[in-house]
DNA sequence: CACCTTTGACCAATC
DNA sequence: AGATTGGTCAAAGGT
């Protein structure tokens, strides 16, 4: 394990590998909006930084939720995809394809922000099932027709998770997340939104899950009873049960953080994933942070319930960290691709718990990157970016999200390097909007 | 006894 | 160059 450590902390993460769409599909994706950056972060945040007073949805999570919840209401376009709380005790009926249209704007219960951090960390990936041009190339996701960036959050994200579902059908993406044995390694945007909301995976959790203490993390980004419900799970604060056995190997307390944060390790052997937690004095998870991928199959069920104490085996969601943007469906060489992927799932629990930089933000959740993001450099070859730089914590959308538990997803994408046709990574250094062409000129 | 958590110290990157 | 900070190590102790 120290070996392996070690070996990470020199190797720079590798390169991100994303397949890329021919220029024009990207370009159009980009440039939708003139201003708009053209980067994979920027992208993100474009389609969740949404600013529409009229709207109650600005949680991506909500978004996302609709998706999952309701595909075929997503393929229509329909705003309103989500659905209250009966909806989400009812997910798996949804799961068997139902057309629920209720509006989850109006419930904003569980807003859930997707957070776009950037990083450079290549955390923005799109499996090989489904390539960025197919992405892109959704009408939904940007509708030429619409503008740019006509069309609501919760189209494009509904798109998009239609679109993840259908190309990759093997890709559970609900919170029944059959975890990595099923899944290649491989990750795309599509996969993060899905599972990370654990908005779709609440709805499978029992309300009583509470049992296992395990299941903490997860549940409780869904609902605060569920959490509460559940001990703050002993001394022992097991990281949620992902369906993986961690091993914590540190804590501490870091800067900027109310909370302490430990740090824990996959206990596989050779596997290099890494899992940052932090969690409130009550037991309450406020922030997840995966690295990398598990380079074996889930551990039996027994096995880890005998370990973890949680027969729940499956439940969550959050275990994602299978979602690498390793490409090749290979095996992990290890510790250098420990970075491979991640991506950080936090919540905010209770607003008065919320940190500064989680309640400084913007009027939208869904804002990525403003107050406390930090934009990486662009320079891809920097070194394992462990440090400050990787997480871009995103502003809180203080004043709509307030009082309710706010999950919060933050995908770590490239940076503002661009990814184009070319095979080359480019470092954008302005933008201007060019008379007489429609798209501006970077 | 094996495995895990705790925790202070250490290291390296960054400021 | 020194201070700060995040991440990790590893001994000690607990289960």
């Amino acid at each position: 394990m120290a070996e392996n450590d070690r070996s990470q902390r020199p190797a720079a993460p590798p390169r991100p590998t994303i397949a890329l769409p021919s220029r024009s599909s990207v370009e159009s994706l980009f440039t939708g909006g003139a201003g708009t950056s053209p980067g994979p972060m920027t992208l993100v945040n474009n389609f969740f930084s949404e600013n529409d007073p009229e709207s109650d949805c600005r949680s991506f999570s909500q978004l996302l939720a609709g998706a999952m919840a309701s595909p075929v209401s997503v393929a229509g376009m329909r705003p309103n995809f989500f659905t209250d709380n009966s909806t989400q005790e009812s997910s798996k009926q949804k799961d068997s394809g139902d057309g629920g249209e209720k509006d989850f704007c109006l419930k904003p219960q569980r807003p859930l922000n997707l957070v776009i951090a950037q990083s450079p960390l290549p955390m923005f990936t799109i499996p090989p099932g489904l390539s960025p041009a197919t992405l892109l190339d959704s009408p939904g996701f940007f509708s030429p027709g619409q503008g740019p960036f006509g069309m609501s959050h919760q189209q494009a994200l509904a798109q998009v998770t239609a679109q993840a579902a259908q190309s990759q059908s093997y890709m559970p993406i609900q919170g029944e997340y059959p975890s990595s044995v099923l899944v290649p390694p491989t990750t795309s945007l599509v996969q993060h939104v899905p599972f990370s909301i654990n908005g779709p995976s609440h709805q499978h959790i029992p309300p009583s899950t509470s049992d296992s203490k395990g299941t903490i993390v997860e549940s409780s980004e869904f609902s605060n009873s569920e959490q509460r419900s559940q001990p703050a799970s002993s001394a022992v604060e097991k990281p949620a049960d992902d369906g993986y056995n961690w091993r914590k190997y540190g804590q501490k307390q870091v800067k900027g953080s109310e909370f302490p944060r430990s740090y824990y390790k996959c206990t596989h052997s050779n596997c290099p994933v890494k899992k940052k937690v932090e969690r409130s004095p009550d037991g309450q998870v406020t922030e997840i942070i995966y690295k990398g991928q598990h380079n074996h199959p889930q551990p039996q069920p027994n096995k880890r319930a005998k370990e973890s104490g949680n027969s729940n085996a499956s439940l969550s969601l959050q275990g994602k960290p299978e979602f690498g943007s390793r490409v090749q469906s290979g095996n992990l060489n290890g510790p250098n691709e420990n970075i491979t992927s991640s991506s950080l799932y936090r919540k905010e629990q209770e607003s008065s718990q919320a940190t500064p930089e989680q309640l400084s933000g913007s009027s939208d959740g869904e804002e990525v990157g403003d107050a406390e993001t930090r934009v990486d450099e662009g320079d891809d070859d920097e070194p394992d970016s462990k440090r400050r730089h990787i997480e871009a914590k995103v502003s809180e959308p203080a004043s709509s999200h307030r009082t309710v538990t706010e999950p919060r997803i933050i995908v770590q994408t490239t940076s503002e390097v661009d990814l184009l046709d070319d095979g080359y990574r480019w470092r954008k250094y302005g933008q201007k909007v060019v008379k007489g062409n429609p798209y501006p000129r970077l």
